[in-house]
DNA sequence: TCATATTCGTGAAAAATATCACGTTATTCT
DNA sequence: AGAATAACGTGATATTTTTCACGAATATGA
């Protein structure tokens, strides 16, 4: 295990990062459902379909400290980590492509609890420009320049088709955006310093009928 | 490492299989939009941002073999990985909750690229039942039962608002459904045999702010 | 044809991750 | 108050995954 402590910033096992991101869901789900303070690595880990192990040994990184018998509790865990996660910090995104995927995105009332805000979608259909989704004017992408500088937006998700997609990214690039949220199936070819994050769905669904062929073997 | 070969199905560190539904989708990509037959891991690499070693490594619990100078010969390696993950096995999926993401599912044209089809659209509300959705009728609730018999369907999409998500859940399970497709943001409790697939998107856009959180750290 | 330059294939080593085991601590009950 | 019990915290161990290093194979060009 090698672990640095830089600038006072802790740095975890990846594999634990992603599950923070796990227990950081279901602890404000349940802030928001339930009115208990308290909770067992044992029930987390019957929600997350992991170990209680587990659980507590990637608690063991965070400051918060569970009391036997009782567990951990909530607003604090939850506390460290929207602390971690930025989730008070503000970052602008803008949605390219106002199809059924973008209008989605762009009603998402989930986005404040990661501290996250739309500002502005997109499209090139002179059809749709100017049309409202939720509370945004679709605009046209000459506009994007503009509102990019305008709100410091360093996010993007681009919502085009697949053969839209590659161009679109080097658009964004071009008016300097620094992360691409991908929800086309497109695979994007970007410089290295652009983070890409791919949503592409039916990766999902392969896991699924993997699983599903795997179960249908055992059981035959 | 500890595989095991049983009925003739090689089974792959879960690492792996995670990496083979990229090469897929890469693969899949390129036969598509260019004319060539071979590549190099060092190709496939730079596009899925790993080392051309993982690449080869992943490839070695294939059959496909590569040449050296050469590189893979494309038609063969995704046949494989087509075999594999049975996209010539169709699988039937409902979408429930006709919303702007139900929608865009239905719409979705790359679902017979992995070997899925969508055969039925659900949504409780009076007002959108009887409207399509490309060339599917949206269907009360109550013809749960009939389709999802009708047509063995397995796999269920949710796409319903959080609160609405784990009754939708139960009630789908009780009607047989084996595999859910979670595109909401609550973390459902079901029992143990049934598959969950969360696609929860915000965990992708809480990488994103870590990673750029990160680098801001690390220019300073 | 032979030398050279690439690129593949894959054991071995290193690193990351998960599981185990058990001491510690808080609560509950008598 | 003291004993019993349940659950946390974490070092040690086991497992999984990635990286390394190098021999083997293939194309290219003199």
């Amino acid at each position: 295990m090698k672990l640095e402590e830089r600038k006072g910033i802790l740095k975890f096992p990846k594999a634990t990062f992603e599950r923070l991101k796990l227990y950081h869901a279901l602890l404000t789900q349940i802030r928001l459902e339930e009115k208990r303070e308290y909770i067992l690595s044992e029930e987390i880990a019957e929600a997350l379909r992991i170990t209680p192990e587990q659980v507590r040994k990637d608690f063991s990184f965070l400051e918060t400290n569970g009391k036997p018998k009782v567990g951990y509790y909530i607003p604090e865990l939850l506390g460290e980590l929207d602390e971690l996660f930025g989730t008070k910090e503000r970052e602008n995104i803008i949605i390219v492509g106002a199809g059924h995927l973008g209008k989605a995105l762009a009603n998402y009332k989930g986005f404040k609890d990661i501290g996250a805000q739309v500002v502005a979608i997109f499209d090139n259909d002179p059809e749709k420009i100017g049309q409202m989704v939720g509370e945004f004017m679709i605009l046209p992408l000459k506009d994007l320049p503009r509102v990019i500088r305008r709100f410091k937006v360093k996010i993007a998700a681009i919502c085009v088709p697949e053969k839209a997609a590659q161009e679109v990214a080097d658009l964004l690039v071009g008016y300097g955006i620094k992360a691409i949220w991908n929800f086309s199936t497109k695979i994007l070819d970007l410089p290295d310093d652009i983070i890409i994050q791919n949503e592409d769905i039916t990766r999902g669904l392969l896991g699924i009928k993997h699983m599903l062929a795997e179960r249908a073997n055992i059981e035959r």
